[in-house]
DNA sequence: AGCAGTCATACCGAAAAGGTATGGCAACGG
DNA sequence: CCGTTGCCATACCTTTTCGGTATGACTGCT
C-alpha cells in the first residue's frame, strides 16, 4: 500500500464524498474514485458502501482508518524528524508542545531547571490547541509534549509524571453557587444558569450545546465573571484568577495528571536530559 | 514520502550496498540509484556517504532507518488488520504470540479461564523466534502477544502483567558450581567451563562468542546435562527440566516479568476479554 | 418527468518507474 | 604502475501508472 493510496483513502474516509475528497486533494473526481477502486482490489477488500449520498465505510474501511492514521502520522514524523536532523547539526534544539496556559507553574519550573543543565539544548515551546499536543508528538512536529491524564491520549509514549491535582469548578463571584465550599462534578455540570464551556474538537469543531465556545483562558475568566458559565479545571489555574469568581472545590471529579511525554526510542540527548530532569522534580 | 521509497531506502541502509539492495528489493540497480538520489533530493538531506566501498549512514539516514521501520511497520499493520477485517466478518479469531515454552503454565491457565468466558472468541496461538513478538505486535501479524520484561521493548503497547519471577541458573549436575545454593548473575556467567548460550539475534543471526547456538528449550537442556553450558532463565523453566541438571538460585539477576501486551486503540473484543480475563488472574 | 447529486467508465496525454548499456572513480594486487 | 575489481551514477529507452476531460448510470427530490 503506498503513502499517496492511503492519503486519498482518509480524504474520501472523512468527506463520505469523492467529488469533496478530489477537491481537498487537488486533483479530479475520476482519478480518486479509481485510486479507491485499486485500493479496494489490491487489499481484497470493501473499504466503502456506495450510496447514493455518499461513501459510507464498511468495517474494513473503519480498521483501515484507524490504522491508517496512525500509519500516516508514522510516515510523516519519519520524514520530518529526517529533515530536522539534516537541517540541526549536532541537535542544538528541541521542540516542545503544551497547551496554553497548562500547569503553568510546572513548565516554568521544569524548564528553568533544565536550562541550568551543563549539557543542556535550547528549547522551543510550541502552544497548540487542546489534544493537539500528542497529534504533534506522533507526526514529529514536536519532540516532547506535556499531556494531561485522563483527557490527553497517552497510549505509546513514554512519560514522566510532573504534576497531579485535584479539579475545581470555577464560578462567578455574586453566583448563589459560590456560598458551596465543595460540590460534585456532576452538580458543577447540572447548575441550570452557568452551562458548560463546550471545547473545540481536535478538527477545531465545536459540539452543539447552550454553553459559550471556548478558545482561550483569559476568555474563560470573562464568561465566568459575566456570569455566563461555570467552568471544571484543575486547581493550578487559580493562578490565572482574580477578582470576580469564587473556586468550589469539587470532591468526586478525578484527578489531572500532568505529564511530560515522548515517543519511545527517541535519540534525542535533549529530550532525555529533560526527561531526566523531569524526574528530579 | 511513498512507502515504496522508504521500503527502497531501508533496505540500502540495511545492505549497505545499492546493487545487493536491488537484488533483494528484486529491481536492477540504477533505478534503486535514482530512487535514493530522489528522496534525498526531496527530503533536503543527505542520508548516505558514498564510499568507494558501499553507502555509509549519514545522521540523517539513521533517523530515517529508525523512524522509517516504525512507519513501514505501522503500513503493513494497517494493511493486514483491514484484509483481516474484511475477511472475518464478526470477528472470530484472534492472533496470539508467545516464545516457545515461555511461562507455558500461566499461558495455559489463561487461555484456559478465558475461553470459559461466555463471549470468548478463538485463540490462535502463534510461536514466534525469541524478540519477534513485538514486531508481530507491531505490523499486524498478531493481536496480542505474551512478552518479557526487561528483555522486549514494550514501548507503544497497552499490557496487563501475568507474572513476576526470579531468575536462576541451570547448570550441569555434576559439576562444582551445583553444590552452590545460590551465586550472583556475574558469577553464573563466567564459570569458566560452562560458556553461556548464544541466543540469535532478531535477524536470525548469531552472534560470535564461545557458547553454543541456542535454538529452543529440549535442546537447552540436553546442552546443560552434557556439560557444555550454563544457562540463565527465569525459575518456571524448572517445569522443563528433570534430571541430570541442577538449579541454582541468583541473588541479583532482575526479575523476569510475563505480560499480556496488545496495541494501543485494538478494538478487538477478543483482545479486551483476553486482557479482563489476564486482569483477574 | 426533469433535475441535481452521486460514483463509475472510456479515452487520452503526461509523468514516473523500471530495464539495459555504459561511464567514472577508488582500492587492491601483481 | 597499471590492469582488475567493485562500487555508484548517468544516458537512453520501454512500460506502467497517474491525472485530466467527457460522459454514462443510478437515485432521490421536486
Amino acid at each position: 500500500m503506498e503513502t499517496r493510496e492511503l492519503r486519498y483513502f482518509v480524504a474520501v474516509a472523512e468527506e463520505a464524498n469523492v467529488g469533496r475528497a478530489a477537491d481537498r486533494l487537488g486533483i479530479a473526481q475520476p482519478p480518486l474514485s479509481r485510486a479507491i477502486a485499486r485500493l479496494e482490489r489490491r487489499l481484497g477488500a470493501t473499504l466503502f458502501d456506495r450510496t447514493p449520498r455518499g461513501m459510507d465505510l464498511t468495517d474494513a474501511g473503519l480498521t483501515l482508518l484507524r490504522e491508517g492514521r496512525v500509519a500516516l502520522a508514522a510516515m510523516e514524523a519519519a520524514e520530518r524528524r529526517t529533515r530536522r536532523t539534516a537541517q540541526t547539526p549536532g541537535e542544538s534544539r528541541i521542540v516542545l508542545t503544551a497547551k496554553p496556559g497548562s500547569a503553568g507553574e510546572v513548565m516554568v519550573k521544569l524548564l528553568d531547571a533544565y536550562a541550568a543543565e551543563p549539557d543542556a539544548v535550547d528549547v522551543e515551546v510550541v502552544f497548540s490547541p487542546p489534544r493537539h499536543q500528542a497529534l504533534m508528538l506522533r507526526d514529529g512536529r514536536a519532540d516532547v509534549a506535556l499531556l494531561h491524564r485522563p483527557f490527553d491520549d497517552l497510549s505509546g509514549f513514554d512519560v514522566e509524571t510532573l504534576l497531579v491535582e485535584d479539579q475545581v469548578v470555577i464560578v462567578p463571584a455574586g453566583h448563589p453557587a459560590s456560598q458551596r465550599t465543595s460540590m460534585t462534578e456532576a452538580e458543577a455540570r447540572s447548575i441550570s444558569d452557568l452551562p458548560c464551556p463546550r471545547w473545540p474538537e481536535i478538527d477545531g469543531s465545536y459540539p452543539d450545546g447552550p454553553g459559550p465556545e471556548m478558545r482561550d483562558l483569559t476568555q474563560m475568566v470573562q464568561l465566568v465573571r459575566l456570569g455566563r458559565t461555570a467552568i471544571v479545571l484543575p486547581e493550578s489555574v487559580q493562578a490565572y484568577v482574580r477578582d470576580g469568581v469564587a473556586v468550589v472545590s469539587l470532591v468526586d471529579a478525578p484527578r489531572v495528571t500532568t505529564v511530560l511525554a515522548w515517543p519511545p526510542h527517541s535519540t534525542s540527548v535533549g529530550v532525555a536530559g529533560l526527561a531526566r530532569t523531569a524526574a528530579r522534580l
